[in-house]
DNA sequence: AAGCAACTTGCACATATGTGCAGGATGCTC
DNA sequence: GAGCATCCTGCACATATGTGCAAGTTGCTT
């Protein structure tokens, strides 16, 4: 009818035209059809679009951030910003986990943008978020892969490099895989590795990354991270852990309940970042979900790899417990 | 029942997990009345009160700020950032404003912030836009009065003090009024107060200002702007603002079509900030509504002072057209 | 032009949300 | 503690919104 010619689909147009009408202006559905000439279950559907395309973005904002006394505890006692999601108590750890995740993939859109570089640590709490990602337009932004997989063995968990691709999907970013193994079996492999260009290069990358997203792993949980499940680690490893008292890992790299992890000799062996990588991204968040988390989370604040933490509030309170 | 001892109401607190589960985590009503243990009605209230406190924040965002063409040509041909309103050509003008003003209200949430000084320059426009803010909590912030009010001679519309403490009252600010006339009789008297101590206090807040909000004036529109009905100008003045070339005024400043101001005789007498003083805020947020303003939006443009704007359809096509 | 797949549309009905009203709390004054 | 105003709650109903479906529409292919 008018001219097709545009950069932005008729569609889109319409959408954002009744998102306005709706968000902003209050109007109802059935005042919008009128004015936009179409029927009311048209602009229902429009809106939804507008909804799922992240055309529209909602924010909830604790009066003046003055938040409640968890946030600020958590802010006051491990230096990072809480986003604490509402969550019954007695819910399943699986329904946990997915709703920290919706939240989470809505949070994270405030901190990703244009021109900037995110980093992913992929696993099952990251890849519940990749399956709530809300879609937003940027230029010049890309995502990087922070730990290598190496292979498929789990079950029912998306592969990396879906996950990968969601994330890109979804801001419309470059995807800049880390074709490496999770962890490699001779140190020597790594370091040779590391030194070929086309590794260095991603690695560089990582480096510049601005935001970098991240779940807890832990060693002992009920429900043990992907890394654990995934066949990627032998007896002898377990041991090894054990001896050098680790609680947790970020992106396979791990660290001890107070923070530290000089002389963790699998770190020797894992793709993931130096954790003083990982401290140069200005964002660092972190999501979790679930008590069996607690000490692995503590680990992560203890080694200030976070910023940001998305975390359901049963977990948030056992944190600030003395 | 629990502790009541809280800097956030309860019933904030309430609103807030409702607020998250509804928006963040789509959760149905129903299913929140059931995690907050009370009725699916209460559920819709908390919601309401949560969207009327400011605590949801809803934005709309045009696919990678490209936007569409119309605000692209805005950007290009007066460097302002276009917030186009969709509203039906044949809508009435007091409704246009009206819908003008509830976006411009919901729109202004987005630059004014904690620690920052508002200038506000009462008028009709201004005033229907006080009428749908939002509020927002915020720390150290003040609001200051632009131009002077006079009389209240008027009628139907909101005096001057009361526009600035409605905003005062939704954004927690601080309200700084300027009690002088709109227009003086003898420039000189001008002169003389604006030595007093009690009134360079307030010029000087003026030039502190971070964001100002106006609309414009048009002595010629068929819907006169509200100086030009309050009995504040003579015919002689009106005869004065013709030979001076006047096509409109900001804050009681006129200036002409090609944004040009020297020489206009009745500024001298006006009460409201210099342009450069206006033109001193980062952000000047203009609002208008309808095509009698068009000459002096225009002029207002040409002045460069403005930065946003914020105007229905029809007018910003109007604004671009040869 | 017929045939087909992929969309889009509006209707009718299913759900979800908003709100007037009649209690029932709560907190005051006297 | 009675009397009163104010606020809060849930019910029942009124509106508003979401969605399966059948009937178009569009843009192909043959």
């Amino acid at each position: 009818m008018t001219d097709a010619t545009q950069t932005v689909p008729e569609k889109t147009r319409d959408a954002i035209k009744a998102a306005h009408l709706y968000y902003m202006q209050d109007l109802t559905m059935e005042a919008i059809a009128r004015e936009l000439h179409t029927s009311r279950s048209s602009v229902s559907r429009l809106l939804s679009f507008a909804r799922d395309k992240g055309l529209v973005s909602i924010k909830i904002r604790s009066p003046h951030d003055r938040a409640s006394e968890l946030n600020e505890e958590l802010m006051s006692r491990f230096g990072v910003a809480g986003h604490i999601v509402p969550v019954p108590d007695q819910i399943s750890d699986i329904d946990r986990l997915e709703r920290v995740a919706v939240s989470a993939a809505r949070i994270l859109d405030q901190f990703f943008d244009s021109n900037m570089t995110l980093g992913i640590a992929w696993g099952s709490t990251v890849s519940a978020v990749s399956r709530y990602l809300v879609p937003k337009a940027m230029h010049n932004s890309q995502i990087v892969q922070l730990n290598g997989a190496g292979n498929n063995r789990t079950s029912g968990i998306l592969y990396a490099s879906e996950i990968l691709r969601k994330f890109g999907d979804a801001f419309g970013a470059h995807v800049e895989q880390f074709p490496v193994p999770a962890f490699f079996d001779d140190p020597a492999t790594k370091a040779a590795l590391w030194r070929e260009r086309s590794t260095s290069r991603v690695l560089e990358i990582q480096r510049s990354m601005d935001v970098a997203l991240f779940g807890v792993g832990s060693p002992l949980a009920q429900v043990p991270s992907h890394v654990y499940m995934g066949g990627y680690l032998e007896p002898d490893d377990y041991a090894s852990l054990e001896r050098d008292g680790v609680v947790g890992d970020v992106a396979t790299v791990f660290y001890r309940l107070d923070g530290s992890s000089d002389g963790i000799a699998l770190n020797e062996r894992a793709s993931g970042p130096d954790l003083a990588v990982l401290r140069r991204a200005a964002r660092r968040v972190c999501v979790a979900s679930g008590i069996s988390k607690l000490q692995s989370l503590r680990g992560a604040l203890a080694a200030r790899l976070v910023t940001d933490l998305i975390v359901d509030e049963g977990t948030a309170r056992a944190l600030v417990q003395d």
